[in-house]
DNA sequence: GCCAACGTTGGC
DNA sequence: GCCAACGTTGGC
């Protein structure tokens, strides 16, 4: 069992659209790194912070969990999207997907209280220049987050 | 909207 | 393979 934090601009893909639509296949994943961890790591069952990126307030704002793993991207295949890939074909793929469910909602765990704890200070999303919209979440960094800034039932 | 930090591209 | 130019991310 692995953790992850999964990045969204809100006014594209928020936690409430996560939601009212219980899953989502989470595309648009155009960096290497995340693609990698998308195609190599990602399992079913997996647990996943849901980040609000690019917004008003940034944080933590729930949880969801990986029902289908590493397939590929449909969006790289469709000429009117925006995250079409002319390079990419069904034999060859470039980008993947996997797909989220909804777990719950979390009241809010601000990025500046996430960068205040020292507790934290090893995570990948408060390190300076931190870019990387999937990233590994430490066992320890999970249960310390759930414990410290939630009252959920995940703990 | 600014801009620092990254990532990607392409000429050489 | 280097690296300058360009594009993107994302907090502020």
């Amino acid at each position: 069992m692995h953790y992850w934090l999964f990045k969204t601009e809100p006014d594209e893909f928020s936690i409430d659209d996560l939601k009212a639509k219980n899953d989502e296949i989470w595309d648009g994943i155009r960096n290497y790194q995340a693609r990698n961890f998308l195609r190599d790591q990602v399992a079913l069952g997996d647990l996943v912070f849901i980040y609000h990126s690019s917004c008003k307030q940034p944080g933590i704002v729930g949880i969801a969990k990986v029902i289908k793993t590493a397939f590929a991207d449909p969006s790289q295949f469709d000429a009117q999207s925006k995250y079409f890939d002319a390079k990419a074909t069904p034999d060859n793929p470039r980008w993947i997907s996997v797909t989220l469910e909804f777990v719950e909602k979390l009241r809010i765990i601000p990025l500046t209280k996430l960068k205040a704890d020292q507790q934290l200070a090893d995570m990948h999303l408060v390190q300076k220049g931190s870019r990387l919209s999937i990233q590994p979440v430490r066992e320890s960094e999970w249960q310390y987050i759930l414990d410290k800034y939630t009252s959920n039932s995940l703990k």
